[in-house]
DNA sequence: CAAATTTCAGTTCCACTGAGATGG
DNA sequence: CCCATCTCAGTGAAACTGAAATTT
């Protein structure tokens, strides 16, 4: 009837690449439940950032801005204009490209959702004291290449 | 020529969640790769791992202990059965299980992996001094909750 | 060539099945 | 001995990912 989860290898607990992986899935698990009990995605977050940060942008632009693919940056959307969280509609300068906006509805989605993510963040550094929490930041971001 | 990732939103940039995501997206990479280079795969390195530190077992409590799917044990068993690095016999008093061994040619793999994990670790680290990814290493096991 | 979409191979994850074990 | 329930190993099917091909 439990979970049991086994212990890990010493070998694999050593290893930075092992320790970082496990703590990306925990993460991505709270992420994920957080995001679910207030009816929404990671992706639409990611999104609504991109926008509210660099205005009207095209899917692709979008999309290589946070990581996302191309396929589900075009589903995401889908699902936000169907909530009236962005507006598309072919750019009037350039009739091939589609321009995303944030209305004034997404905007206050995504203050909403910047709530849930800092609840996410205590959950994930709740191990740490305050000051570790910092170095921990810290260093992953000067990890990034 | 170039990949053309667009610059993560600011708002990103600042959670400590998704830095997480990021480097273990690029240590993902970085060990798939390494490992690929020698004709292996992470999951053969931890199942190999696993045997070596636990003595024989089953294929159940192997894949709970490097939290790995069954399918994924089954197959990856398979393969390293063809060259040997394992044997795959039933368990005498219990047949429903598979009692599965690391032969010398496995352990000799293994030792083998470990040099190219060593080397990932190092890649993967590449933008901190020593001191800092001690602690690093440290906050991240310290993380797990 | 560029943007957007579609296609396809590779990977990961879930659920079912049949054989075997366990306890009443 | 039977029955309900569990575990084990294997496999199908679905969801997801990333890259290349295709369309507009």
């Amino acid at each position: 009837m439990d979970q049991e989860r086994g212990v890990p290898p010493a070998r694999l607990q050593r290893l930075p690449s092992w320790l970082l992986s496990q703590a990306a899935v925990r993460s991505h698990r709270l992420l994920t439940e957080a995001l679910a009990a207030v009816g929404s995605r990671g992706y639409e977050y990611r999104l609504l950032a991109a926008l509210d940060e660099q205005g009207p942008s095209s899917q692709a632009v979008l999309g290589r801005s946070v990581g996302m693919d191309r396929r589900d940056v075009t589903m995401s959307l889908a699902d936000l204009v169907g909530h009236g969280a962005v507006r598309r509609a072919p750019d009037p300068s350039d009739s091939r490209r589609n321009l995303v906006t944030l209305t004034a509805t997404g905007h206050k989605r995504l203050k909403e959702l910047d709530q849930v993510m800092d609840g996410v963040q205590d959950q994930l550094l709740a191990p740490l004291p305050p000051a570790d929490r910092k170095r921990l930041t810290a260093l992953l971001a000067r990890l990034q290449p």
